[in-house]
DNA sequence: CAACTGACCTAAT
DNA sequence: CATTAGGCCAGTT
């Protein structure tokens, strides 16, 4: 079967293989989980279990960390990732065309 | 059970 | 490259 619930683990295994240093879509883990429609459920996955995962590693389409609101939490990607030695413009963004992962 | 929500995406402009 | 409008779909209310 293909419940929710098994789409997300499956997300959080791909989450868990993008390297140090490289950044991945919402929408590039859920086409790779096998749901491309399902972008948002990755955030959902997320959110459940991010403990043991490189969450800060998912950016959106835009290659901006998507806002979070007041749990400061988007605020701790940038500098994760910066110290991975990520790259931020002024608005704010990375470079996509730089750091996207894509497995082999 | 209908309506709303949201760590999103794409295409058109 | 920036903005807008529409779509998507599992959760929550």
């Amino acid at each position: 079967m293909d419940s929710a619930a098994t789409v997300r683990a499956r997300m959080r295994a791909w989450v868990a293989k993008v390297p140090y240093g490289r950044v991945a879509t919402y929408g590039d883990i859920a086409r790779l989980a096998g749901a491309p429609r399902h972008a948002r459920q990755v955030g959902l996955a997320l959110r459940e279990s991010a403990q043991d995962l490189p969450w800060h590693r998912i950016v959106n389409q835009q290659g901006k960390v998507s806002a979070r609101g007041l749990d400061g939490s988007d605020d701790l990607q940038r500098v994760l990732l910066e110290a991975e030695g990520v790259e931020f413009d002024g608005a704010g963004r990375l470079s996509l065309r730089r750091h996207r992962w894509q497995p082999d």
